[in-house]
DNA sequence: ATCGCGCTACTACAAATGTAGTATGCGTAA
DNA sequence: TTACGCATACTACATTTGTAGTAGCGCGAT
């Protein structure tokens, strides 16, 4: 079941949304979606993409013509659980994540009563 | 109103906390606040905080003897926001990183409601 | 007054990370 | 079937981050 703790870094995790995005992708598409003022060299891209399969976060797929195509080795969640967990231990618990982004306007009443809904459906039907 | 864009590396971070907890504190105190199976050096220690000196996330406030005091010169706030905001920008939005909470256990149904009180609580009396 | 010890200031260095160049090979159009 | 171009494999290097050593100064006990 994989225990083994990969971790990513800032720049690795952005290429990993890439690919959990698109499911599959060549460097030259990774290079494509990724919005920035200066964007990265393609070898730039490649490197990162390299590390990323050493880490095992990536696998090949495929080829076409000569170029690899690369998909995520990892999910999604099992990495945002790990930043969801730095984060929680740094601002003491989810109820103060929670209260913050409240605070903060990134989150209204409005919207907590929306996941909480969501929850108790997903909770009726699935689980 | 300082709108520098202070960026902090982990350890940084894990140093502000205690900062942030203790209000004022000697390299001293904060290398005897950080909690690990392997201690960092003292000198580890003074080079971070000399570090975030330079960044002007903390300033010095007094001496006692020899020993320099330090306090945070930045908000607690300033900084999880920041840390939030990157990841909200990962998950794609507060609801999104909620219902992960929710999810994982990390936030129960009850955790919702109980944080859904204490903002209602704070909008009638503080803001 | 002086000596020792702790603290600071400065320096050093390895590992991680971001960034990219070069050499070379393979596929495909002509 | 050959040359061109894109992709890969490998290498390189600057910066950031984590980690710590050393020199030397000043405070406080004697």
């Amino acid at each position: 079941m994989s225990r083994e703790r990969i971790t990513l870094t800032k720049f690795e995790t952005e290429v990993m949304s890439v690919l959990w995005r698109l499911g599959e992708a060549t460097v030259r598409d990774v290079q494509d979606a990724i919005d920035r003022d200066e964007p990265p060299a393609y070898t730039t891209v490649q490197t990162i993409v390299q590390r990323l399969e050493q880490k095992g976060a990536v696998r090949r797929t495929r080829k076409e013509g000569n170029a690899l195509f690369f998909e995520p080795a990892i999910t999604r969640k099992s990495v945002y659980r790990r930043l969801v967990d730095e984060l929680l231990d740094l601002v003491g618990g989810s109820q103060p994540l929670v209260a913050h982004l409240v605070e903060t306007g990134k989150l209204s009443l409005d919207d907590l009563k929306a996941v909480e809904k969501t929850v108790k459906a997903i909770k009726r039907s699935g689980k």
